[in-house]
DNA sequence: TTACTATTGATAATTGTTTTCATTAATATT
DNA sequence: AATATTAATGAAAACAATTATCAATAGTAA
């Protein structure tokens, strides 16, 4: 939680055991995993997925984490964390958050945003 | 295509091959996962992730598939498809779309939005 | 028909994640 | 304190989804 309360980012298992372990060598691998799992299960730490194979953990906005969402590039794998235009976003979201929550009787606890795309230098040329 | 066309649904690798193999036995698995990237790099089959550890694929909205998000349960995996409510979100997301492509410069080609929280029967009782 | 290239599927290799299990730490009970 | 019991830990093994390899086949060009 330190860790990913300092760095504010979004972090693979192996990104976040080896900062970790440098601070605290006793801590293996498999410690790190089962953490995560119990934060995620908490609501403290969101996990989310790039399609890059791993996942990714990062505060989740409930916990002191900016509230924010992400634009990925399909090419490289670039990763924009934006939190400007989010005003517009909220109400609606919250319209639907609780539209949905009645109808399919669920009780929501998050919501995810991805846009996907090519960044300028993925792009091809002819595009730019 | 063919499959994800008529079934409309959003389903593993693993269930895409069996349901090909079955009528096309000399078709491998490996073929299903190298069409399955050229696919989606073409920008005809979307990529999923609901964090059980397998990618699921499904018709884009682009190419014939119904323009909708999902709601994912946490706690069982159940998910909902939903595209009512679909109409206030689309022109916030066309507006946010526009100011983050010109402000990061991506040419953004999709989007996903899913909710995540408990259905009816993972809630714990006490929260129902 | 022949030479060359691209596609295929079976298998092996890889890799992120989960299980297992003996060890250690923590807590409860004398 | 000393002991018994339970829970937490990390190393290594097991697992599963995906990717790379490669010989065989199909397709195309000469």
């Amino acid at each position: 939680m330190e860790f990913l309360q300092r760095t504010g980012g979004h972090f693979s298992v192996e990104e976040i055991y080896r900062n970790v372990h440098k601070a605290f060598p006793s801590i293996g691998l498999t410690t790190v995993y089962r953490t995560l799992e119990v934060l995620v299960e908490m609501g403290l730490v969101s996990r989310l997925d790039f399609g890059d194979g791993k996942s990714r953990y990062e505060l989740s906005s409930g916990s002191g984490g900016t509230h924010h969402h992400h634009l990925c590039c399909t090419g490289c794998g670039r990763i924009v964390d934006y939190q400007e235009f989010l005003e517009e976003e909220k109400k609606v979201i919250k319209n639907i958050e609780e539209a949905l929550s009645r109808k399919h009787n669920f009780q929501i606890n998050e919501h995810q945003i991805q846009f996907l795309g090519l960044c300028y230098d993925c792009r091809p040329k002819e595009a730019k």
